[in-house]
This record gives C-alpha cells, sequence and structure tokens, in this order.
DNA sequence: CTGTTAGCGCGTTCAG
DNA sequence: CTGAACGCGCTAACAG
C-alpha cells in the first residue's frame, strides 16, 4: 500500500470525450442508415456498395469505433468465450493445463476467460453462476475441490442448469459427474508409480496428501495404496500426511514429519510436485538428505521443476494436452451420453529414487 | 488427439430446453410485471412489497434463472471486469503478479480476465481491442513487447481510444508511455545486483539478456551495465548474449556459449529467474560447475524456483503487490496526469553467487 | 408500491 | 442495394 505518488515529470493525458462511438455515430459520419453501416461493418448476407463500404470503414476509423460487445451478443445470442476455472495461477500444474487450453482455444478463433476459485467451492460455485449469466460457450473446470457437502450439490445443479440452457461443462478430474470429463488416469499413474518403486527394492512408504480425502489427488493415494498392495505392503493411517496443495504444505509436512517415521522410510511420495519440492527443502533444512537417507517422488512432472537436485522423479501428464482436449470437448457437439477423454501418463524414474542395492 | 471416445459405462445426460429463462419468464411465473421482477430481483431504489419479493425469488429459483450478463450491461453501461494482460501464463513471474491482481480485484468486487499475448504485438492488439469492445473497467498489461514498430503506435492509438472512452490503461514495467503505470524499479534493481556482485569480488561478467532491445527487460541490461560503470566495467557486446525469456531460452544460449567465454567469465547475469534456471541446467550437462567454474545470478526471485541448488542469487519483487497496485491504479480516480506507483525490490544474495575467495 | 413505456446498442427482417 | 422498424433482455424513467 504504498501512497498515490503522482510523478512530477509524468505525461500529460489528452482529456477527450466520455462517451464511446455507437454505430450510430458511424452511420451519421458516413452518410448512411444504421443498418447499412452494421452491413457494412461485418459482411452480412446483403451486399453494400462499395463506395459506402468505404465510407462506413473510413468513419469508423475516424470514431475509433468499436462494436459494444455486450450489445452485440445481446442481439446475437453469442457464446464466443471459452470459461477455464482453477484453483490457483501460481501453480505450474493450472497454468500448463490453462496454456492448452488457451493455445486450443485460439485456434478455434475463441477467447478464454481465466479464473482463480483458490480452492473455495464457493467461489466456485459464484463463478460458475458468472460464467452462466455471460453465456460462456463452455466452462472447463479443473481441480474442483467439491466432494459431496452442500455447495458441491448446488455446483452440480448450477452446471446442469447450465447446460440445459445449451452450454457445456467439462471437468478435469476422475469425477464421475455426469458431464464431460477429460480424465488423467490419477488412480493408474499413481498405481504404476508405486510399481516403479517397487520395482526399485523400496520396500517403505509415506505418503504426503492433500488437505483432505476430496478430490482427484486423493485418486493419487488410491492409487498408490493399490500399486503397494500388489507386493502386500499396506499403508497405515500414520504414514499417510496431510498437508495443503503447495510447497508450503509439503513443507510444512515435512518440517513437522515425525523423526523416527522418517527414519523407518525408505521412500515418501508426494502427490504433486509442488509439495514435494516443498518436502525437500524441508527435509534438507532438517539435515535429512534426499535420497540418501530418504528417497522423494512426486506428480505431475511440471517442467521448471524437474532439474532440481536430486532430478525429482515423478508421474508425467501432457497437461497442456489435457487443456486442448477439454477445449474440443466443449466445442464438441454435445451427445446422449457424457463423453470421457483420456490421456495417458508415464513414470519418469530419476536420481531422487535410485535403486536400492 | 484422442479419438472421441464414448465411455460405455458414462452416465445418461438429462434433455431439457435449450433456451435460458430471461426476467420475462420469471415475472409470467411470479404473477407480476417484468419491472417489478427486476425491481425486486436487484433491490433497485424502489421498494416492492415483500410477498412479491419472495415469488419472484421463488420463480427465479425455480426457473434457474440467471440474469444475462450480456443485456444487463447494455443497459447499465457497465464496466464491471478488469482485464489482465500477460506474455505467458506460464511463466511464474506473470503467474504472480496475476495472483495478486486476482486477489486485490476480488476484494473489491471485481472479476478478472486474464488472457495471454504469447509476446506477439499483434496479439495484444487485438486483446486490447476486444477489452475495449467488452467495455472492461481497466485493462492491465504486464510485459508488453511494443517497441517502436507499426503495431506499437496502433497499440497505443487503441489504448488512448479505450481510455478516452472512460477506461483505463495501467501499463506494468518502465516504459514512458502516456498511461498510468506501476514501475518495477528494473533499472536500479540491476544496477544494486551489479554492485552487490562487485562487491563480493567478481570482476568478469556476461549477461543472458532478451532476444531483443526492446521492452523492459532490456532496462535490466542498462541497469546491470550501469552499475558495473561505476567501477569501470564495460560490457562488450560479445557479453551479452541473447535468448528467449524462458528456461529454454536460457538453456539454449548457455549450451551454445563459447567455452572461451566461459572461461573468462566468472559470473553470468540472466535477466530473469527462468532463464537462469535454463542456464544452469545447460551449463551442469556441459560439466561447468555453479559456482565453482562461474557463478550465476537471476532477476525476480520468484518462490518455487529459490531452491535449486545451488540456491540461486536474484533481485527480489513483490510481485504479488505490483499485481495488487496496479488494480488499485485502474481502480482509481483519473487525474490529468497519469499516476505512477513504484515497489521496492531487493537483492538476494545466495550460494550461486558466493563472495570471491 | 406497481405496471406501462422508453430506451441501451446492435443485427435483422421487410418494404421499397 | 438501402432505410425504416422491430426486438434481444434488461433497467429506469414515468404515471398511476
Amino acid at each position: 500500500m504504498t501512497s498515490p505518488g503522482e510523478s512530477g515529470t509524468s505525461i500529460q493525458r489528452p482529456a477527450k470525450r466520455r462517451r464511446a462511438a455507437t454505430i450510430v455515430d458511424v452511420a451519421r459520419m458516413a452518410g448512411v442508415s444504421q443498418a447499412t453501416a452494421s452491413r457494412a461493418l461485418n459482411g452480412s448476407a446483403r451486399k453494400v456498395k462499395q463506395e459506402n463500404v468505404a465510407r462506413v470503414l473510413e468513419a469508423a476509423q475516424q470514431l475509433n469505433y468499436v462494436p459494444n460487445a455486450s450489445a452485440q451478443s445481446t442481439r446475437r445470442g453469442d457464446r464466443s468465450t471459452i470459461a477455464l476455472i482453477i484453483s490457483e495461477v501460481t501453480d505450474p500444474y493450472f497454468s500448463w493445463i490453462a496454456e492448452g487450453v488457451i493455445e486450443r482455444a485460439e485456434l478455434e478463433g475463441m477467447h478464454v476467460t481465466v479464473s482463480v476459485t483458490k480452492r473455495e467451492a464457493s467461489r466456485e460455485l459464484e463463478l460458475i453462476r458468472l460464467f452462466r449469466s455471460q453465456r460462456s460457450r463452455a466452462i472447463i473446470i479443473a481441480g474442483s475441490p467439491r466432494g459431496s457437502g452442500e455447495v458441491a450439490s448446488e455446483i452440480r445443479a448450477e452446471l446442469e442448469a447450465y447446460e440445459a440452457d445449451g452450454g457445456r461443462a467439462v471437468d478435469i478430474s476422475e469425477s464421475g459427474m455426469p458431464f464431460d470429463a477429460v480424465e488423467l488416469g490419477n488412480r493408474r499413474g499413481a498405481r504404476a508409480l508405486a510399481q516403479s518403486l517397487l520395482g526399485l527394492g523400496y520396500l517403505r512408504f509415506a505418503v504426503i496428501a492433500g488437505p483432505d480425502e476430496r478430490g482427484a489427488a486423493e485418486d493419487r493415494v488410491l492409487g498408490f495404496r493399490e500399486g503397494l498392495a500388489a507386493a502386500d505392503i499396506e499403508l497405515a493411517p500414520s504414514q499417510v500426511l496431510r498437508g495443503a496443495f503447495s510447497w508450503e504444505g509439503g513443507h510444512t509436512v515435512a518440517s513437522e514429519m515425525n523423526a523416527s517415521l522418517i527414519e523407518q522410510t525408505e521412500v515418501v511420495f508426494a502427490v504433486n510436485d509442488m509439495m514435494a519440492l516443498g518436502a525437500l527443502a524441508a527435509l534438507r533444512s532438517r539435515g535429512v538428505a534426499v535420497p540418501a537417507d530418504v528417497a522423494l517422488a512426486g506428480y505431475d512432472d511440471v517442467a521448471p521443476l524437474r532439474d532440481t537436485v536430486p532430478a525429482l522423479t515423478s508421474v508425467r501428464i501432457p497437461l497442456k494436452q489435457v487443456g486442448a482436449q477439454a477445449v474440443e470437448l466443449g466445442l464438441s457437439e454435445r451427445g446422449a451420453r457424457t463423453a470421457v477423454r483420456s490421456v495417458e501418463s508415464s513414470v519418469q524414474l530419476r536420481a531422487s529414487t535410485p535403486a536400492r542395492h
């Protein structure tokens, strides 16, 4: 909160009109009717005399005319923007999905508006309502925190209403909601990771999981459990630590992790890379060497985080592709049943989980 | 590109009406006039009988009514959303600014729509036009690539037109454009970094800069030069390497960096952290040890990138605060002159630049 | 307190 | 090919 601070050397600003030019102004200036102006500006079916087109375009240029998007879509019933709802902008998991969504949408000539829930279901509900009211073409939701509470069913109802009005909801997750979805294969990926780690000779595990048992991230815990079960290994409750889905979350969990638990653990699996990195930092500052004292694996395999030291074992998800597929679903014709796309993930073994002798 | 893939077990979707309910539907159902319905829904000045309010709300609920945002703003001339234009979503520099913008905007009850230029000026122009047409309350631009070309002046004209129509443009950078701005102190910060490095005993420098001499990042090169000049050290052209503003950019530059140049260099300054990390990875794979063989510094001090090994020296900018201030400017009354806010940055010396002997 | 009427800015019939 | 007139969904005047 700095003070207003008007810089002394700053530039004078030209003061002009206050109201934006409308198509009527353009028409008047061009000396044609408003209808003709409209036709000239957005090549309608009807033809307009070349000369008039030129005059209108000239006038528009002159007046710096831009159509009023609200009025336009009021009239046309437009649905020309895609809404993307994510939990957190600064989390690379979400920003890579966003990248994919934006790129693919642009290819289709659509614009994307990104908004953030901060993992609050109430905010998600509010946003869905907003986009419904804005007549967005599709609403893509990545990482909804909704479990089964009060708000959760309101959200579902809102999305159903949105679809009833002709919108398209696309879920990025594992959820069995009645909407189209892009599945990340979290469960399968985590199972594969567990098996890979077993293959490397690890036998004693701990998991750094999300704050509660809701959401798609929990599928990673589940899958990991299943993978271990194949070797008759179970995860005791004390071996599943919970924290926020962030660097800080992983850091906190690892900082507070019981020393004897660390002692007994050969490898820690954090359900996403950010948490893994937080844990890595915390372990390091506790004097616990990774991977010498304890190995570490993450999930998502987010690009710039790959080259930590030691390099982090993770499960790669083609996040950009996930975003792109969500757009494709959102733009496709809606069938009678929900459509599901899924992507392949792959275990990336690196230095943070060396083979155990 | 996966095939449509309709999952067999997927859920049946309820098919309903196709047109969204309007306020007329609500009014009819409640048995009141459309005007009363409007008043009941958004508590206007006039009072409405309690019973009617209840009937209207009930009907709205029943019909799953949501106001048509376009029609609403067509009528009210609304300006209730803030537009944020950034270069890249996946770059933490921008996503942290976005975080600040979104949080602060939410405090003011405004929504933010984020969009991305991919550093293409033409795309920036298109977006500004879009937001002008959408009557956004303010347009906040972070990291505009605009230099002085053809598009650059079009962009400027577009922004001026936008302001003439009552919008507010806010620039996040160092630019001397006639718009309000949040200054990052790039030049000052880079100068301070140079001086700190000199203080540590470094005498031979190289810089990894942006792809060209446009934009705010170039101020960092300039400031760095100024800092060195104080010790009578100049940066030869061969000591300024240019690459893309990304991990890949830094990686490429460092990969292709002349071996003898590395030999002669004591410390490399990359104009942002992402590039620094890319360079770090490249150097490492070339067998050049950091900081033993060459030291390394970045800029921005972006959060989750701090705990690399070695920890990266950088210049911290309070990015969230920058975003917040941009919102404050965008929402403030416009004065006759452009307003400028500035934030303090601070050099963070870490293991990647140890003191020399 | 309410209903009727008049626009907001635009695209689009329907006559010329 | 063009203009006059209408209506999208909504809010805000104006009369009751």
